[in-house]
DNA sequence: TTGTGTTTTACGACCTCC
DNA sequence: GGAGGTCGTAAAACACAA
């Protein structure tokens, strides 16, 4: 699809995806840290726990929230889904199918079957527009420019874009080190890595508080039943103490830790 | 084409942790 | 004190209706 566009339209530049071989990471040098952030179980799919590149051990994770299908609505409508609101973006699983070969990618092969066709009649605001957006400049020669210099932003490039995606779809917080190769590998400053990941969580911060309104509103119009447990779950809520961070481990901790992860 | 709303980069202020 | 976190915000880039 839209990746695959990506992709192939990168090829040349881009033959490797943010965990291409040459990476390399050991498991040992990427231990996530779930049992801080218990959160973070909702945010694994079945399947990329167990990819080797990261080192996960499959299935140990567990999320206290329950079918966390709902959490990662943001990130696609799933595989039978072929309704997505829209402006919502999404990463579909067929979207890493077309380049990456099984097992390449982040994704598990389990999750590169099936590509769906792109309806013809598509809505030009999908899910993946942003990943097919042409001419937009190349933010990645320069690693970016900031206001005390000739322009206000960069626009990044639907690659860097995917694979900083790529790398949030596996874990909120990156670490130290993931966050250098990441910019190395994207031709972006560590700044910007670490910004972009602010802005990401800050942005499904916000999603996810829009859910939680509508689903009190809609519980206010239906008939008053017992708040379920944390419907939110995941990062949203345990960031979404957006009033105090004292209620939260420090995520630079956990950034430091993971780092030195024996 | 244009006006308007939304999204995306980037920053500063402030906080916590080591 | 430094690093990285959230929160709030500015402004460019973008989408879309009129």
């Amino acid at each position: 699809m839209y990746v695959g566009y990506l992709l192939d339209k990168e090829a040349n530049m881009y033959s490797n995806s943010v965990r291409h071989p040459s990476l390399n990471l050991n498991p040992q040098n990427y231990v996530p840290t779930p049992p801080q952030y218990s959160d973070f179980a909702s945010y694994h799919v079945p399947g990329i726990n167990s990819d080797p590149h990261h080192g996960q051990p499959g299935g140990t994770w567990s999320s206290p929230y329950g079918p966390t299908r709902e959490d990662w609505h943001t990130y696609g409508p799933g595989p039978a889904s072929s309704t997505t609101a829209a402006g919502q973006i999404g990463f579909s699983p067929a979207d890493f199918n077309p380049v990456q070969p099984p097992g390449s990618g982040l994704f598990p092969p389990a999750m590169n079957n099936s590509v769906p066709q792109l309806s013809p009649n598509a809505q030009r605001r999908n899910p993946y527009e942003w990943m097919r957006r042409t001419g937009v400049p190349n933010a990645n020669t320069q690693g970016g420019k900031t206001r005390t210099k000739d322009k206000y932003r960069v626009v990044y490039t639907d690659h860097q874009r995917l694979e900083l995606e790529k790398e949030f779809h596996y874990s909120r917080y990156i670490t130290i080190r993931r966050k250098a190769e990441l910019a190395a590998t994207l031709n972006l400053t560590e700044r910007q890595v670490k910004i972009w990941f602010q802005n990401r969580r800050a942005k499904e911060r916000k999603v996810n508080k829009k859910k939680m309104q509508q689903q009190t509103q809609q519980a206010s119009t239906t008939t008053p039943t017992p708040p379920s447990v944390s419907t939110t779950g995941g990062i949203g809520n345990m960031c979404s103490s957006s009033t105090s961070n004292s209620n939260l481990v420090s995520p630079s901790t956990m950034t430091i830790k993971e780092e030195y992860m024996p």
